[in-house]
DNA sequence: GAGATATCGTTGCGTTTACAACGATGTCAA
DNA sequence: TTGACATCGTTGTAAACGCAACGATATCTC
């Protein structure tokens, strides 16, 4: 591991750029499995997913949890709905949030695409080797830190 | 950590998407630094960054180290040269590649620039606490597989 | 209760992006 | 040498992005 003075900088062992240059890849390998196998996009994953674990969750709660802004979240529950994979629905104690839910279909599509993610981390864990459980639990940490 | 059998599930613990999640964040946080020091984009500050430990490189060797694409590179380089930051040279030896290399104000610029990134990855770092350095050291090897 | 303020989801919009195609140059083979 | 093929950097273009502003609803304050 190179010592960092000053003046000195190597864009390789960048930090910032290393974990662009892993997510970017990896966001990527994962998104052609679910785009060929459900034509979904990355902001349509993250959305079914996250509606998965927790059921009639608002757009803005969606947006709080992932990473997602709130334009991005509004237009992509749009085109979940049109395919019929969600439902959005006013919720009336407060006429101001829209609830997000699957549908039967959606979440049928999810069960079949859950066994493709955790395999495809799998193979992740995989190449971390020995150093997958620290790893995992630095990420974790930054995770929150940075919430 | 939890157990993940095929269905089930759990976003929060998905490591495609935790990457991208840190990536972004860390990555954001870092440009708003040369943003507002330089007026740097991110395409503009890798160029930057990688052009600082390689004299006279193509446009496209830094498409291939830096996961930039092509017409990424070349738009960025051209904003660059209009600000007197870098030059482009046509190869005399292959009139198809074009060298880019910083000119005196570009490599003063970064001289700023590097004590901030530096600074900046030494407070990620400390975040990550022991597992430091098993966090780098899978991240380089996954840097390395998928290259 | 009424007006001011805050929050939610959506829409508008200028910029950036990714991908393909192009012209220019170089290489290879017959 | 010449024609086919490969590679380089640039340009064109439709889609996606981020950010701000909006209408609608809720809450707070007096």
């Amino acid at each position: 591991m190179q010592m960092q003075t000053d003046s000195n900088f190597d864009l390789d062992n960048f930090l910032p750029y290393q974990l662009a240059v892993v997510a970017g890849r990896a966001s990527k390998a994962f998104s052609e499995i679910y785009s060929a196998e459900a034509g979904l996009t990355v902001p349509e994953w993250r959305i079914m997913a996250h509606l998965l674990k927790a059921e009639a969750v608002s757009v803005r709660e969606i947006h709080l949890r992932t990473d997602l802004d709130k334009p991005k979240v509004s237009r992509a529950s749009d085109r979940l709905e049109a395919e019929g994979l969600l439902v959005k629905k006013v919720n009336p104690r407060d006429r101001r949030l829209v609830e997000l839910s699957l549908t039967p279909a959606g979440r049928a599509l999810m069960m079949k695409l859950i066994p493709l993610a955790n395999q495809f981390q799998q193979k992740l864990l995989e190449q971390l080797g020995g150093d997958a459980a620290a790893f995992r639990a630095a990420l974790s940490r930054m995770m929150d830190d940075s919430k």
